[in-house]
DNA sequence: TACTATTTAATTTTT
DNA sequence: TTAAATAGTA
């Protein structure tokens, strides 16, 4: 067997982690050191060299591009298709085990999967239904106890009231909840995975079928595994399986959302066994970038112990720009994009970073004055748009009748004569039989409603009835065509005027096309329709082949986690907006923040620019921030600084700057955005100040007299 | 039922 | 500031 191929291009701790016995392992893996890489190459060894069947395999991510990209890779090294290598997220491997033993599940066999658009929509009707204030128990904080819990692997009776009638409620809105789900065979995202494991859990035969079939267990991503996910693999392990979890404490940055570090080391307790190796030989980032990187993350208290090197060029130095205000730094900002696009460079290797999504703005209104093509990550991915969810909502219904969510969803849509009213009539007679909305329908159409609305109800449910069977023989796409006509759907967005009704018009058209690529799988139980309607809960949809441009990639550090690019700007380094000012105060959050902040600068290649404001409008508001504190844990001999065309005020970054700055705080008890009150100019905010002492000079915006510069021990202001 | 005025709140995101 | 949700009006 030659094995060259598999093992020629990488390091010794790659190449260590690559060929490591068949035994638990955690590769402790760097920004940029071959992560994927080694879970790919891992994979071909253990199928080439070690002679496992590709079925024996399981390799887990987080998001369906991380699965299709270690997929598409694995299959490169071998040179040949493992369509029998199960591969895929969490919750696309936890739906296809569900799929599989619906019966063991206790799932029907149709269960529709909901997103967390359809999940807040279920729990907004169901205070309504229970008459529930929604002001005080806040759907949204509703849905987020919810998934809190289930991510932590917990049903309504595991969880106890700890005499707090807030939890009290909470617990019973969960158990609510899970009712309604159970009626319409619903199934959420946090579901899936809960089910799965009990799945395992409660079905001995079962557990040991899938163990004696996955001896190995690849996983990518490990610091961002949640309580429930963790136990699904700690489950599927046992003491036999060989687990090789691949992960960077480092870069856990999404702990509020239920991903626990702290899996790193329960593994090596439940592992004890288990081999430790680290990558910290970076091919991303010049040194300048990973000893700033370094240097940051040093900062943190909860770290596992690592340090990036490189054996490549120092690189240029980090760059580091006080704006004057937001306006300011995204001049300077796409003044450096157009100097790297006119040197030849490609606008899709630059990216600009920011912490929080409202930052973008600014930043778009100047790329469009600027001419310079971009794209903005996040928002709305197709499958969530709304005329697409109610195109969805028709074939699941078509499907499935006893789905309420989707019923709810397209009763009056188009309108139909089916008002909020009506819809109240129906739900109470749900509610009081306990059936499905559907049922309720029929019945409430049949006695309790006067005759206009009855019409109505009954139209709808006769459309749904022959829609069911008119496309009961069309092959996938002609069954959503049909549908999006014969609802009225085309029609309702046709005469829609302006624009707005012509993209909903095309992305119908595209959910067609969408259908007509749709490979279903023949192996497969479900219907193409149900299989399709799965894909597109599970997968959301990356903007659906978008037309290929070259331009600029802007996001928030969150989603550029994994990727890289030669030119960064990290935008917004503020303190209160990053670190951000919710996160501040706890010693948790803050750490987290800095690994963002580790992230966001492990993403560049060779040039990092870093940002800041000294004066932002957020929320309309002007405020004053100090430099984050980031900043200053970049050792200088990384940074060059560039002022400001216009100097407002010293350079924030020096110490005697910050020192004076505190002593005259002290001194006089103002400090930036203060709010004051003079005797004859009335209420102001404090823009600036300079000097010391007698001399100090104050700048003050007054809300009625303008913008004025006073000495301090002469104007007589009052704080506020 | 549809449009308009007013109020309210405002990280980070994948599945 | 602004987007979204809600309340009020035609």
């Amino acid at each position: 067997m030659d094995v060259t191929p598999i093992l020629e291009s990488l390091n010794d701790a790659q190449r260590q982690a690559v060929t490591a016995p068949a035994e638990p392992t955690l590769v402790i893996a760097g920004a940029g050191s071959g992560k994927t890489r080694v879970l790919v190459h891992r994979a071909a060894w253990l199928i080439d060299v070690e002679g496992v069947s590709p079925q024996g395999l399981l390799a887990v991510t987080f998001t369906n591009k991380a699965a299709a990209e270690m997929r598409g890779r694995i299959e490169a090294l071998l040179g040949m298709p493992v369509s029998h290598l199960w591969i895929g997220t969490f919750h696309g491997l936890a739906h296809r085990l569900l799929r599989r033993h619906w019966r063991e599940a206790k799932l029907p066999q149709n269960f529709q999967i909901i997103d967390s658009d359809d999940q807040l929509r279920l729990i907004k009707r169901l205070l309504k239904n229970l008459e529930i204030d929604d002001s005080r128990w806040v759907p949204k904080e509703i849905q987020w106890f919810i998934n809190a819990q289930k991510d932590e692997g917990l049903r309504p009776q595991h969880l106890d009231d700890e005499r707090d009638s807030n939890r009290r409620q909470m617990i019973s809105l969960y158990a609510a909840y899970e009712e309604i789900c159970e009626r319409g065979g619903l199934v959420d995202f946090a579901e899936l995975l809960l089910r799965a494991h009990e799945l395992w859990r409660d079905n001995a035969d079962l557990l040991a079928h899938y163990r004696r079939r996955f001896q190995h267990l690849l996983v990518d991503e490990f610091q961002d595994t949640n309580a429930i996910q963790y136990a699904w693999l700690r489950l599927l392990a046992g003491d036999e399986g060989v687990p090789f979890v691949v992960g960077d404490d480092d870069q856990s940055i999404y702990r509020w959302r239920g991903a626990r570090v702290e899996h790193i080391h329960q593994f090596q307790r439940d592992f004890p066994s288990a081999k430790v190796i680290k990558l910290e030989q970076n091919y991303r980032s010049t040194a300048t970038i990973l000893n700033a990187a370094n240097a940051v993350i040093a900062n943190n208290a909860e770290r596992m112990g690592k340090n990036l090197w490189t054996d490549g060029a120092k690189g240029e130095a980090i760059k580091l720009y006080a704006a004057y205000n937001e306006r300011d730094e995204s001049d300077f900002v796409i003044g450096r994009l157009r100097d790297w696009i006119e040197q030849g460079n490609l606008r899709a290797d630059a990216a600009v970073l920011y912490r929080s999504n409202a930052q973008s703005r600014v930043l778009e209104e100047g790329l469009i004055n600027a001419a310079i093509p971009y794209r903005v990550y996040g928002g709305l991915r197709f499958f969530e748009r709304a005329e697409i969810k109610d195109a969805l909502a028709y074939l699941r219904l078509i499907s499935h009748r006893d789905d309420d969510a989707s019923f709810e969803r397209i009763v009056n849509r188009p309108t139909r004569g089916i008002g909020a009213r009506t819809v109240e009539i129906m739900r109470g007679y749900a509610r009081a039989n306990s059936c499905p909305m559907w049922r309720a329908a029929g019945a409430v159409a049949s006695d309790e409603l006067a005759g206009r609305a009855a019409n109505a109800v009954l139209a709808f449910m006769n459309l749904i009835e022959r829609m069911t069977t008119e496309t009961a023989r069309l092959d996938l796409q002609d069954q959503v065509d049909h549908v999006i006509h014969a609802s009225g759907l085309v029609d309702m967005f046709r005469n829609d005027k302006g624009e707005r009704g012509e993209t909903k018009l095309e992305n119908l058209m595209e959910l067609v096309s969408a259908a007509k690529s749709f490979a279903p799988d023949p192996a497969e139980e479900m219907s193409p329709l149900d299989e399709f309607l799965s894909h597109a809960a599970l997968e959301a949809g990356e903007g659906q082949a978008e037309a290929w441009e070259d331009c600029v990639q802007l996001m928030t550090m969150h989603s550029a986690k994994g990727l890289e690019f030669p030119l960064v700007f990290l935008c917004g380094l503020e303190d209160g907006l990053f670190p951000h000012q919710r996160s501040i105060a706890d010693p948790n959050g803050l750490e987290e923040e800095r690994r963002l902040c580790y992230v966001g600068i492990t993403r560049a290649k060779q040039t990092l620019y870093v940002t800041y404001a000294e004066q932002r409008r957020l929320y309309g508001m002007d405020s004053f921030s100090q430099p984050s504190r980031f900043i200053s844990e970049i050792p200088d001999e990384y940074v060059e600084e560039i002022r400001p065309r216009v100097q407002v005020s010293r350079p924030l970054r020096s110490k005697t700057r910050t020192s004076i700055k505190t002593a005259a705080d002290a001194e006089m008890g103002v400090r930036l955005g203060q709010r004051v009150r003079h005797g004859k100019f009335g209420d102001g905010v404090i823009l600036n100040y300079e000097g010391q002492g007698a001399h100090a000079r104050v700048e003050v915006n007054f809300e009625t007299a303008g913008t004025k510069w006073l000495v301090l021990s002469y104007a007589n202001l009052d704080l506020m």
